[in-house]
DNA sequence: GAAGGTTTTGGTCACACAGACCATAACTTC
DNA sequence: GAAGTTATGGTCTGTGTGACCAAAACCTTC
């Protein structure tokens, strides 16, 4: 490895300090599901710039770590949150003045986390919170830096990841039922699956769930006791419930 | 906008100085199609390190741009190009020691060109070539830094969006065949489509191709000339062709 | 404990679509 | 012309999806 100090091998155009230095962040946007509603993990901003305001989690990325590192740890340090169930990177954003005090280029990742109900309470720093996605993007909740920008773009990302990726499973616990996971669909697209066809594609076809044998305690509302299952191997290359087309048919409940 | 030397309004904790310095850059996979077969543009490094191996066009981020200018200015710089059909960021890339002069992240772009039969003429540098992935990543090709992993992820890039976006026309001209458009599915894809269910799909469903009524030419192999069309609007919300399932019916020509 | 409400879960039905497969039209080269 | 090649239109069949119905198994309330 070719030190700083040493020039051999490096021609003399090469001096680092020619090019220009960049402070490179990582962010993180953690998602969850709770009541059915999908949530966001914000932090209140206790120094300046922005100072009060909302943001996501984040920090400085070190020299020695790769930026998946620097991500899990700061999802660690800024949420509490030992391991999430999924950590992907999805975006760059650099644009020049994005942060007042210098240039400024982070790398935000998604964080899925299942059953968060103690996070909020088990972060040291208790200025962590979960928030509605809505609640957050809707324009009422100013925002730091473009860090709405960048929950829009997770948001999305996780929209279409529904359909190519296993990431619904991440938002449920290690078992769940079915109508667990079409909730997870339900809240992220904002639309309403017919629950007996969602069963059908993923109990039906083998691969997707296991069933446990346990049975889960139905709600306060009652109803039937439904089947406790675990995630099968076929997420691993995709998901099997399609965004619905709209179709012209039956519709004669509208 | 908060200047280094003036410090009001900023606590004492935020002196940049303390954070790790980095260098930030951007490369761009420029890919496009030469003889049915998917290629990519790479440029023979000049200078050390990685002095004589062939590496993707890029160059340091200015702090005065964003990340997409930085990345149009690069294609333009190094690969002569002015304008991509597509140019999307796909990825981040950190890993401490990736670059052995200094710490440097880099955010990397896909660019999708059209047409590309003069760019390797046309650039003035004359070290851009066009290779084919395929030869690019199957290990004969030393490619420089971490450039082999930025490439094999663009092109997964290119697989997956091929079913969302309309990204298939990007390769294509201002007017194409339905064979053209069939071309690029088979080569990024490495599948054998039917020509006329493909077409069926396409022409039939309104929106995807406008007739110019004009024909191309046969090539020197002969065929009846086909129909030259233009792209339409239905490619912005998505692909009308999806990755072929294996089915276990008629499989009579195996 | 009976009644009514709620959720799960199994089943049917019809339509659209995708893939396999011809068949014909319109060009090329030999 | 004859033979080969490509484009283009059509048919057919199995599969999948969405809409819908109905029974099972729990809850709460009267």
């Amino acid at each position: 490895m070719t030190t700083k100090t040493g020039n051999r091998g490096v021609p003399a155009g090469y001096d680092a300090s020619r090019y220009p230095a960049f402070a490179v962040t990582v962010d993180v946007v953690i998602l969850t599901m709770v009541n059915g509603e999908l949530h966001v993990v914000l932090v209140r901003r206790g120094v300046a710039p922005f100072k009060g305001m909302w943001a996501i989690p984040g920090g400085f990325k070190r020299p020695n770590e790769t930026l998946d590192e620097a991500a899990k740890r700061e999802l660690a340090e800024e949420a509490g949150v030992d391991s999430a169930s999924l950590l992907t990177q999805f975006a760059a954003y650099g644009d020049p003045g994005r942060d007042p005090r210098m240039n400024v280029v982070t790398v935000a990742y998604l964080a899925v986390l299942r059953d968060v109900g103690d996070v909020v309470a088990s972060t040291d720093a208790a200025h962590a919170d979960l928030v509605p996605v809505s609640e957050a993007l809707d324009g009422t909740m100013e925002l730091a830096f473009d860090h709405a920008q960048i929950v829009r773009d997770a948001v999305e990302r996780v929209r279409a990841d529904l359909e190519l990726t296993g990431i619904a499973t991440a938002f449920v616990g290690p078992t769940f039922t079915v109508a667990e996971l079409r909730g997870v669909y339900e809240a992220v697209w904002g639309v309403q699956l017919d629950g007996a066809n969602f069963r059908r594609r993923v109990v039906t076809e083998s691969g997707w769930v296991i069933p446990t044998g346990r049975r889960a305690r139905p709600g306060s509302t009652g109803g039937k006791p439904a089947e406790l299952f675990r995630a099968g191997r076929m997420w691993r290359q995709g998901g099997p419930i399609r965004y619905p087309q709209p179709t012209d048919r039956g519709r004669r409940n509208q």
